[in-house]
DNA sequence: ATCCAGGAAAACG
DNA sequence: CGTTTTCATGGA
């Protein structure tokens, strides 16, 4: 069991961070551990005070996969723009935006659509026991997250056991787009925001909000402001009065939130969603 | 039964 | 071009 100690300029939330549904192979116990599977790494986590204490990676690797290396200060300073976000930011204090792993992120983007989160952790779940390998770790049983070649090589029968639904081909199409492309992500990370986001959504399933979802939690381009029903929802109630809420959101209405989102809350508006977005209902 | 959920694609005028 | 319908699943 390893430990660091946070220092006041990380200002961390472990709960809030893996509890905002960024993310969804965590899970919490009653006693405030975390475990998780990221990769093909199990990690169990309990923050207490200003200390983590983990097993299963290291010191480096949990720095960068909670993106501890980040000043939170000036980042938050820079979106703090009025009472609305500033109660958020207070009320999720410590909340970090994750580095996913780009291509498990595509997929749970993917299997998003349309549904609430216990439904996608159930479907991401279904993948992993399905075709994941298995990693015993404290007598439990887990699965790590295949990658592209071994769903796009399993048989059409075996995928319907992940209960997709019609995602079904979007997820099969997306993997044998990929399992050929060695370091697909890089050509992603490389390009600027508008690029990456249009390269993105070539893949089948993936529209401007898993786009924007992916683009902030696995690419570390914060300017994504992905805009789903609670985010329209918000944008509607505290900054935006003459949105047509009654009907569905369509492509222009979606660029004018995600536009004014950004020229608001400036470069770093993802992380003003995800505190919008957090702090929805609780 | 009806509606909703971190939407997207296809069909329709 | 913008708008409407369909898609599969499970919980409330």
């Amino acid at each position: 069991m390893s430990s660091v100690v946070l220092t006041y300029e990380q200002d961390f939330s472990l709960d809030q961070t893996l509890g905002c549904g960024q993310v969804f192979r965590w899970d919490r116990d009653d006693k405030g551990w975390w475990h998780g599977v990221v990769g093909d790494k199990v990690i169990r986590i309990r923050q207490t005070g200003n200390r983590l204490t983990f097993k299963g990676a290291s010191s480096s690797w949990i720095s960068r996969y909670f993106s501890l290396d980040i000043d939170l200060h000036p980042v938050l300073a820079s979106i703090d723009r009025d009472p609305v976000i500033h109660a958020a930011i207070r009320q999720c204090t410590g909340l970090r935006l994750i580095r996913q792993p780009v291509w498990e992120c595509l997929i749970s983007y993917i299997c998003s659509t349309n549904s609430n989160i216990p439904m996608i952790r159930r479907r991401i779940a279904n993948i992993a026991a399905q075709y994941g390998k298995e990693i015993m770790f404290e007598d439990k049983r887990y699965f790590s997250f295949p990658d592209p070649s071994v769903i796009s090589c399993s048989d059409e029968h075996s995928i319907t056991h992940c209960k997709l639904g019609y995602r079904t081909p979007y997820v099969m199409d997306t993997a044998c787009m990929i399992s050929d492309v060695r370091r697909w992500g890089d050509t992603i990370t490389a390009q600027p925001f508008g690029e990456a986001r249009r390269q993105l959504m070539k893949f089948p399933g993936v529209g401007p909000k898993a786009a924007d979802c992916i683009l902030l939690f696995a690419f570390q381009k914060y300017e994504a402001f992905p805009v789903d029903v609670w985010i329209r929802r918000i944008m509607h109630h505290n900054y935006i009065k003459n949105l047509n809420t009654a009907s569905a959101l369509t492509t222009k209405e979606y660029d004018s939130i995600r536009l004014f989102a950004k020229s608001y809350f400036g470069d770093y508006c993802g992380y003003a969603q995800e505190y919008l977005y957090a702090a929805r209902n609780r």
